[in-house]
DNA sequence: TGTTAGCACTCTCGCGTTGAGAGTGCTAGT
DNA sequence: ACTAGCACTCTCAACGCGAGAGTGCTAACA
């Protein structure tokens, strides 16, 4: 194993040859010889000097061939290497950013339908499996509550997150309360509770039950007890997959048990959130090539993504997985304008009152 | 092609034969050779006249090599056959019945909730890949209705079918309505307009729109405005796809291509939807191989779907589609019995008032 | 006449071989 | 320092071959 501090080593000839072969390599999918370098390559030089090249960079670890006589693929050293010095990023295009925009706006519609959305924009403009963690909708802030009696004494109740989360959960009382009394109930909790996270609330909840237990009359008691089992949503982040299919397309995934083992990674949800939520540190866009997961690893596959939020609060991942070899000038783009757009949408769904300054 | 009225030829010799090949071939997905039923059949039969009655059920059409000097497999005139007079049903195992209706007991959750564990119990304990084909929110019968203010002029609304699906969606007003105003509109919407499907009440607020436009009082004309908004959700029915991963193991699906051409098939939702719903005439579970459809003969597969519903009233359609190899003896039983208990369980969801007698 | 044993025939599948092609590493020459 | 040339290695597709499995047919048998 090479450390990082080669890269000082690399000439300009051979960073521009390393970039050669990265590039034809997202493009083909098959080893790069070093003939097809010196053809193609703007450096006129032979392809024998090339192979000098070529065998240094393997022996630093930017290349490697899967048999002797092969030609060379890139590893993850030099995709890493690629995105963080040598690419230049291709800015979305406009009609794709128009496409995005349009069905991504806030307002029309509730953050579930966006994140489905979102996920299906990232898997069609990169033709790779696209993916949005949710958030866990006990860490969401509460915009308001609703208590809608359905029969008997079934109530539906509705939470509505400040972000646009909306979930409904059907909930039985000991007895059958009124309706009136049903939107007494909603009102008091909206304006009592509205602007905090649902996890504060529920802790909030808990003390108050066991501090004025004595002296609450029987509308608080009936307040608490629903507000209780509304409230008791879930804790775990869901996630959204798309575009799982189009993988099957690719020439790195002819053979079946390759598809199998992709298709198990995929369905492993949980392991899923792990590796996106180890991108939302830093802000930006980040990527994960090979080693970092055993997931990108055993399949050779690759992590774009980015978080996304309201203000400061970051609410959850977004990103692209798929092959390692995967045209990062582009996509790098996508996932970072995605992010912001989504991030947009989601401030703007419930707009016109501050967010709780 | 040979029809139907060949059935009468077979000898009860022929049938028994048939039957071992079906079952045999099922069961190791090869084609089965003459040898192989001569040695495990009942009947005390050399290969030899099994080989013979075997050529005369290939001439009938009930059986086909792939190649001479292969095995023999079933056609779909023999699964046809095989199922409608030949198989003993197998009652559902008693721990898989408490299972089922364990996981899928009404009331305990909304009907979006049950359709997403209906299909994944039909893919667990068949092994095959579980569909269930949601109600058009449309058709759905309207239990309850509720606006909640969320901020400026947007108003989430919030759909209750009889049924147990719910239907958010956030609607923007021309100006903003009070949130004692709401309350009071959806109790009027939910009391008078509750018991009715939405495809019913959207003609009727036309008519009403159309009718009653001189008189309109502000009240009135505020509410129709909001429910004309609110009722306006999905014509389309739904699909709810799970286990096509499953699939992936069996050996008929060792061809790359075939994986694809088989997620082709399931992402169309449309086609999909077309398919099950041949099901829904007649009541019982019915079952589609091979020539019944263009999704099924490309694959050979099969589909083996009921419809669920609500007393006399037909909701939506579910079942299970894999390789025409199934073990219909026990897959068929299985789809029925979760067509009952979904039915039930989506009866017994909102329960406490009858449905509109 | 229905059943069986035997045998030749056909087809698939796995395996080793072979030859072409692609690409490299090395060395000698410029 | 670069390049041309050449021998070497490895893959891949094609080919042939033999084993194995299964059939169809025919002749013998009860």
């Amino acid at each position: 194993m090479v450390d990082a501090k080669d890269h000082g080593r690399l000439t300009a000839r051979d960073r521009e040859i390393l970039k050669d072969v990265i590039l034809t390599y997202i493009l083909s999918a098959e080893p790069v010889s070093s003939r097809s370098v010196a053809k193609h390559g703007k450096l006129g030089l032979s392809a024998a000097t090339i192979r000098n090249v070529m065998a240094d960079l393997e022996e630093w670890g930017y290349l490697m061939q899967p048999h002797t006589s092969a030609g060379r693929v890139p590893t993850a050293l030099a995709y890493h290497l690629f995105i963080g010095s040598m690419m230049e990023m291709r800015a979305v295009p406009a009609r794709e950013r128009r496409y995005i925009q349009e069905n991504l706006k806030g307002g029309s519609s509730d953050a579930d339908q966006l994140m489905g959305t979102a996920s299906h924009l990232l898997s069609e403009l990169s033709s790779q499996v696209g993916i949005v963690v949710t958030p866990a909708m006990g860490e969401t802030v509460l915009k308001a509550v609703d208590f809608i009696p359905v029969s008997g004494r079934k109530v539906l109740c509705v939470v509505v997150s400040s972000t646009g989360f909306i979930d409904n959960k059907v909930i039985e009382t000991d007895e059958e309360v009124p309706r009136e009394e049903l939107v007494r109930i909603s009102n008091y909790l909206t304006e009592n509770f509205g602007g905090q996270t649902l996890r504060q609330i529920r802790e909030r909840l808990l003390r108050m039950m066991v501090e004025e237990k004595a002296q609450m009359d029987r509308f608080l008691a009936r307040t608490l007890e629903l507000a209780k089992s509304g409230f008791s949503v879930g804790e775990t982040p869901g996630v959204v997959v798309d575009g799982t299919s189009m993988l099957l397309a690719k020439p790195e995934l002819s053979d079946v048990q390759r598809v199998r083992r992709m298709f198990e990674a995929f369905a492993d949800k949980a392991r899923l959130v792990k590796i996106l939520n180890l991108c939302i540190q830093g802000g930006g866009v980040r990527v994960l090539i090979g080693e970092d997961s055993d997931l990108t690893s055993e399949l050779d596959f690759s992590v774009v993504a980015t978080p996304y939020g309201v203000g400061d609060q970051p609410l959850g991942t977004l990103g692209i997985v798929g092959p390692s070899r995967m045209d990062y000038e582009s996509v790098i783009p996508l996932v970072n304008f995605l992010g912001e757009t989504l991030s947009r949408a989601l401030a703007d769904t419930f707009s016109g009152e501050p967010e709780r300054k």
